[in-house]
DNA sequence: CTATTATATAGATGAATGTCAATATTGATG
DNA sequence: CATCAATATTGACATTCATCTATATAATAG
């Protein structure tokens, strides 16, 4: 069963007035979450920035001698990425070569500039 | 321990060029993956949009009434949406009224915006 | 003061997560 | 073909998470 489903507004109390029904299907939600879940751990997110920053492609070997994690543990970690759709990868020879899809990085920053109040500027302090 | 330490960088192989440092220390990689994580839940997520949607603030039990879950649940929700400081609440009278922290949307904004190529227009396809 | 209403907190429990060691896979090299 | 090197997969284990029921807290109504 889908935790995030939608109910009916049954609004009969005085605390606030009516509230706007929610702005996504469960099926975008868990989408979504999946995704900033993906981008919710410190070793993801540093991966993910470290792709990005290197504006390319970055072998698994140069991700794995940042930290102290053992290889498999990187591994699981791209893995993970991969699925929620952030990166992609293409193998070339020995190695497999890690980028950012920019694409989804896109439609969770829209996720978060409706969040603000001047939504649609994508004004970032 | 810190999982996401930065390593120094021990670039023998041939696989690719250099590359660049981690762009976050440890501490601002936990802060901000913490608040990645908590808007990784389709629920929380749902909750989020509902507040910004609303442009204000609404009850708690307002949002009880959009799901299938119990009232310590979306408690225990909010609770970990407050924690990372997603949003805030306030009490007037009987009623928590909840609500976005639009600062805290737009740091996560930012570091999306950072993985795009055309990073810094903040355009969100 | 007592009862009610709105919300939070505590405790329990099954499911998911992060990690590692061991092993498998696949391309390159001798 | 045999070995090596790069990476993935498997399986185990401790920790964290999402959820519930039961209970506490705090404001309001009577």
């Amino acid at each position: 069963m889908n935790q995030s489903t939608i109910q009916p507004i049954n609004h009969s109390t005085a605390c606030c007035g009516p509230v706007a029904e929610l702005s996504l299907t469960s099926e975008e939600a868990d989408r979504l979450a999946a995704q900033f879940k993906a981008m919710g751990n410190p070793v993801r997110l540093q991966i993910v920035m470290l792709l990005s920053r290197y504006g390319g492609q970055v072998c698994v070997c140069d991700i794995e001698a940042r930290f102290t994690l053992s290889q498999p543990t990187i591994s699981h970690h791209l893995k993970i990425l991969r699925r929620a759709g952030l990166i992609e990868c293409e193998r070339r020879g020995q190695w497999y070569y890690y980028f950012v899809n920019p694409r989804a990085a896109a439609a969770l920053g829209a996720v978060l500039a409706q969040l603000q109040p001047d939504a649609g500027q994508g004004e970032y302090a």
